[in-house]
DNA sequence: ATGAACCCTGTACCGCGGTACCAGGTCAAG
DNA sequence: CTTGACCTGGTACCGCGGTACAGGGTTCAT
């Protein structure tokens, strides 16, 4: 297979291929006389696997990672639980994250809403102090 | 104030300020008879303005959407509660994202832990059979 | 009057994960 | 044997929100 089916097939854009090899992500592919690169069906399912390992929230550095372990022992399996339960900590610390910020708007808003005529809009408000000396 | 107070007081690099100026979002001060910035009190809390609503998940651009907005009337109000709605729905939709990564990732380490001895740790499992035919 | 500490403009760079463009080589169908 | 679609390496650029550096001028206390 050459770059470009192998990019459809793992629905990717064929240079993403050339950079995931720069990264040292893709091994390095046999190359056809003229210097094409020749992918076999491995590819596919290499690329596929860092699709879904960052769909996952893994980053490139993580899945190079992840792949390097796999040359280790069962004690591998232990460090890539390690790797994914670590995530799952920066996970839960995101989205504690965005909730917070939520809540922030959700407060403004409603507080926004609360007089119903002549209200004042405390977000308005809020830049108006901050306007209220500019020239 | 000199540009460094400003920015001392707004817990800012000085480069920032800028930067933001050069994004429109902080108006060109007055300068000295020597070309130095001369800001008055206003400055730092239109920065801390733009700090806040950063926090609250707004970008620069929305920033200076709702700086735009201060000029307008009441129904500047409505406008800027309606940035602030759409940003709630922005928030949950990638608090939902992360909570699906989340428990995909919860899956993955689980059914890791399964089996005590001899197990088959599915994080490797896919990552082998990504490359199982690796020369 | 000298040195530190500030200020100025302009420009380049950071991370992240790619994407785009360039000039040129190759391959297959018509 | 030409045309168009592909391929190559090399390099530059995107968004986002800044940060850093270079090369020079100013201010102020000593």
């Amino acid at each position: 297979m050459r770059t470009s089916e192998v990019a459809a097939r793992a629905r990717v854009n064929p240079q993403t291929l050339r950079y995931y090899e720069r990264r040292g992500l893709l091994p390095e592919p046999e190359r056809s006389a003229s210097g094409y690169r020749a992918y076999g069906p491995q590819a596919v399912r290499l690329v596929r696997f860092i699709k879904r390992a960052q769909d996952l929230g893994f980053t490139l550095d993580d899945v190079e990672s992840l792949l390097h372990l796999a040359d280790g022992g069962p004690q591998s399996c232990d460090a890539a639980r390690e790797l994914a339960t670590a995530k799952i900590r920066d996970l839960d610390a995101r989205i504690a994250d965005l909730r917070a910020m939520r809540s922030g708007l959700a407060r403004l808003v409603q507080t926004c809403e609360q007089p119903r005529d002549r209200r004042e809009c405390p977000i308005l408000i809020e830049i108006g102090s901050a306007e209220e000396e500019r020239p």
